[in-house]
DNA sequence: TTTTGGTTGTTAATTTTTTCACGTTGTGCA
DNA sequence: TGCACAACGTGAAAAAATTAACAACCAAAA
């Protein structure tokens, strides 16, 4: 590697994939530039913080007029974004499945979910959301000839380690689960377990917490 | 306030509720005990962590025997529950307020998801996952009725700031969004996004980091 | 009984992340 | 032009989170 880019923190990148999503949108809004203040409040974070995130991705803005909007939506997605789409596969068409689909549907990305699959004969063959289900056998064939490499593991829980498994071995190299439960993969596939009962729990949490403070 | 009960950051808050998780798992599998180390693999971190954590609740093991995982279940309990069930509603019944309610469904947990809203008047009145679903009008009714001060709001990303609006007048003490946007709200409510596009980008974004750390 | 091996509780050290502070710079206005 | 203002860039400081280290402890085996 010529150029030695050193790592970006977790929690810059997730705020980089927020503050990229506002830009577009005041982008659409006929905006072209912004200021550290206005990122810092879509992330609830300060300003100090933003300026310090985009210097990582070497973005530079300009005093007194703040940033340019379609630099830093190029210069981000330089860092975040591979050079062509990511091909995404879901893997479990129930409820949630379907729900993901639905949310993703229509939006224009840096990735696309090009395929679903499931286990129930019933759901394989049909057009979900716009994508072909197929049956859980066919996964590694489709896998492999659409290069597929991410995949949404959102199969009931008790499912979810042999499907992982599954995935493992067609290849992939990285999954965003949503089922309930710790995923043990040999190989070092990365995982990321959005828990949504652990989600919850925070925030209720927190609410008490902030209401203690006002009482307390 | 007697006991000055020192702050507990949002990162052990994560954790402790995927450590109970596992551990009322265990404990349906006959297991009493359990060791750091244990506990540790499930969140991915090391068992100082889990120690630290655990200490930070005021839970103690045992050398050699490690920790009791029914007292563990309810030391936590402690700490993250209310006295009394949290009552949730679910504003917006589309494909993903329906996916969530089913995910929810039938789990025994510190919260319940005791009613549902939505603007359409053809999903109103109906028993949707077991929870009635209410026309948005009478959102402010239900919800004192019921004591409900926690929302889970699915609605699309356009309704979502007038809707936040009318749960913040409704009295609502905490939000858990799913809507990609910032909510920017008057009162002190505490907001947790659930930013499923984010996380998606960062699981593709650490997926590829992977591969190059492997062949860099 | 004594030793051995493995675990907890906790403090100290380290690392990471965030915030502060301030020199620098560009803009607009008088 | 010169001044005031507001924002950026960034090193330093502070705060937060993680990891390391180790004494104390327990259980089981020799």
């Amino acid at each position: 590697m010529l150029k030695m880019k050193k790592k970006i923190s977790e929690r810059t990148i997730e705020r980089l994939s927020i503050y990229r999503r506002y830009l577009k949108e005041i982008q659409a809004q006929g905006k072209s530039r912004v200021y550290s203040h206005e990122l810092a409040k879509v992330v609830s974070g300060t300003a100090a913080q933003v300026r310090r995130d985009l210097m990582e991705v070497g973005c530079n803005g300009c005093s007194s007029k703040g940033y340019e909007v379609e630099s830093l939506i190029i210069e981000i997605g330089d860092l975040l974004d591979c050079s062509e789409v990511e091909n995404v596969a879901l893997v479990g068409v129930g409820n949630l499945g379907r729900a993901v689909l639905g949310f993703f549907s229509g939006k224009k990305e840096n990735f696309d979910i090009v395929a679903a699959f499931d286990s129930n004969p019933d759901k394989c063959g049909r057009i979900i959301c716009g994508r072909r289900c197929y049956h859980m056998d066919d996964l590694q064939e489709v896998f492999q000839k659409n290069r597929i490499s991410t995949a949404i593991l959102a199969v009931p829980v008790e499912e979810a380690e042999k499907v992982a498994k599954t995935l493992v071995e067609a290849g992939v190299r990285a999954i965003l689960n949503f089922a309930p439960t710790h995923l043990t993969v040999n190989n070092d596939v990365f995982i990321h377990t959005l828990d949504m009962t652990m989600e919850l729990e925070k925030t209720i949490f927190f609410s008490r917490q902030n209401l203690n403070l006002k009482e307390g």
